[in-house]
DNA sequence: AAAGCAACCAACCGCTATCGT
DNA sequence: CACGATAGCGGTTGGTTGCTT
């Protein structure tokens, strides 16, 4: 039930009952439809004339993280939560620069992803989660694994694995060598094509289980009728490409025939090459230290990393 | 069954940038 | 240039839900 506050700005101006707290079933009718016919803009006054007891901000923020139509409800897909790891590594807490490069999704969604998992396994782990030895983290482990999630569901279609070509985990390879997504050497307004065919989501009030469970992960993943053969790795209309001479891999978009260099971004493999069997973590990392302390029971453990 | 706790997320708040006058 | 209105951004909070004990 949302709380009713007392306002006077002005003295002289009437008090107006503010609303605060959920919106209602009818608010949100209110201002959709008030929308559909004046269209979006002038927040104070559109509050006022569509008779919302609520501040414009309050309208617009509903609005834009809520109502638009074009809103993506649900859990973000693995290749989303990868997209996020890695733009964050690139930008920071840009939320808003972060989210347009996922349709659909606000910057509160993965503003909140960020605070309540990522920054979880952070502080499980006693790290900044804006430190370099987290970045580190999400490189060597976060985000292979990530793609051997996404690969595992794939990978029945197909013979030819990522992983075997590009030691994209390090449960499957003695080295780690993190790839990344490069939106760097094609057109931005293709970027979103990786994403071209959402899982169509959830309710809303429908929990999303943790992206450190490898059945939600696999659970979230297209159902897809296309599947390329090797080698190549089929998402929807989205596949990962190895490249066993380059050790790189792309995103390749089906649909349009481009190609998402995930070597160029910013974070460089070479600067995350861990190799476990020497016991040797370029990535500032070394045998016995905080990750091995901690991987067993925190971000590392996966479901059986 | 119920209390405690954690996770999630919608909503709020403060601040800054931009634009029009 | 100054000022107010508006829009946008990022940090934070509080309510709800589900899980555990």
């Amino acid at each position: 039930m949302a709380a009713v506050t007392k306002r006077a700005c002005n003295p002289n101006e009437e008090e107006i009952d503010l609303r605060r707290g959920p919106w209602t079933l009818e608010e949100d009718t209110l201002l959709i439809h008030y929308i559909a016919s004046h269209g979006e803009g002038h927040w104070n006054s559109l509050a006022k004339c569509a008779g919302l007891k609520r501040t414009g901000k309050s309208c617009r923020l509903r609005w834009l993280n809520y109502l638009k139509p074009d809103i993506k409800r649900g859990n973000l897909t693995p290749q989303e939560q990868l997209m996020i790891l890695e733009l964050h590594s690139k930008w920071g807490n840009r939320w808003s620069k972060i989210a347009q490069h996922l349709p659909g999704r606000t910057d509160n969604e993965i503003k909140n992803y960020w605070r309540t998992r990522v920054q979880k396994q952070a502080r499980q782990l006693n790290i900044e989660s804006n430190s370099k030895r987290f970045l580190d983290a999400v490189r060597c482990f976060w985000m292979p694994t990530l793609l051997q999630k996404m690969e595992q569901s794939s990978s029945s279609y197909l013979p030819t694995t990522l992983s075997s070509q590009n030691s994209a985990s390090p449960s499957l390879s003695p080295n780690c060598s993190a790839p990344s997504i490069s939106l760097s050497t094609s057109p931005p307004s293709k970027v979103s094509q990786i994403f071209e065919h959402p899982i169509n989501g959830n309710s809303s009030s429908v929990r999303s289980p943790s992206i450190f469970s490898s059945d939600s992960l696999i659970s979230q993943l297209p159902q897809t009728s296309e599947r390329l053969t090797s080698p190549t790795h089929a998402f929807d209309h989205t596949v990962y490409s190895s490249s066993p001479a380059l050790n790189d891999c792309y995103y390749v978009d089906t649909s349009s025939g481009y190609a998402y260099d995930m070597e160029g971004l910013n974070l460089d493999p070479a600067s995350a090459i861990c190799d476990f069997n020497n016991q040797q973590f370029d990535c500032q990392m070394t045998a016995g230290d905080w990750m091995l302390d901690n991987m067993t029971d925190t971000l590392w453990n996966m479901e059986g990393m």
